[in-house]
DNA sequence: CATTGACCTTCCCTTTACGGGAAGGTTTAG
DNA sequence: CTAAACCTTCCCGTAAAGGGAAGGTCAATG
């Protein structure tokens, strides 16, 4: 298969296929006497295994251990759940973050009239009251 | 003053201020004989302003509208209001991301022995079933 | 046989907001 | 005079992708 034939199996763009292989993500691809790579169905696997991560919210260098690890038969599942709990911590702590940036602008845009006039809770706040 | 004094004041980077003046954000600085930028006061001001619109989320390209509608005392709020709408638009977008990743990871994280044995559910749903 | 269009290749640029660090000039204090 | 602490510009790196150029390859068509 061609890198177009295995991009629309895997539904991930061309690309980020060529992207992965230089990151060592996806092994290298061979190549036709013309340079073309050439990809078989096990690709396929492992790039709708990456774009599931991805979905997930997993960094590239955490695909890259979740790749290999998943390839490993014999891995200890203590290093995968590790890698992913530290991935759900940071998506934890962003959740925060974005709910306390909501929580603050959802009050500020309640308050302010949004009409032709020009006073403006939200300047006020970010001007902190000058 | 120089831009050290100004960065401890706003509590924001020398770069980031350096940065925000090329992005036309902050006022092109005076300058010295010897070409150092010169500021007052009222670019503390400015740089605290803009360092409350990051904190609370919005792009510096919103910052850039929203800093140029502060200084424009008859500004109609409803610019500012929709600026902010916006924002707030994409952070529930994200938030909701996030916690549609977090419900399935977590799900995944749960069921993981997290032992030495190879076998993980985490793995499993990434390659949905191989 | 030549051409056309769809594919493939590599390479570089753009995005977002920031920071590291180099190389070099200025100011201030001892 | 010199050393420290500033300042300047310039380039690079981050994360993950995509746009687009310039050029090679392949298959089908006239």
């Amino acid at each position: 298969m061609n890198i177009g034939e295995v991009a629309k199996l895997s539904d991930v763009n061309s690309k980020s296929i060529r992207r992965y292989e230089e990151l060592g993500i996806m092994p290298k691809a061979g190549r036709t006497m013309a340079g073309y790579r050439q990809y078989s169905m096990n690709d396929v696997h492992i790039l709708r295994f990456v774009k599931r991560a991805r979905e997930l919210g997993f960094s590239m260098k955490d695909i890259k251990q979740l790749v290999s690890l998943w390839k490993n038969k014999s891995r200890p599942s203590s290093q995968v759940k590790s890698i992913a709990k530290k991935h759900v911590d940071e998506l934890e702590k962003k959740l925060e973050e974005i709910q306390s940036m909501l929580s603050t602008l959802n009050k500020l845009v309640k308050n302010c009239h949004g009409d032709g006039r020009p006073d403006c809770p939200i300047l006020d706040d970010l001007g902190h009251g000058e």
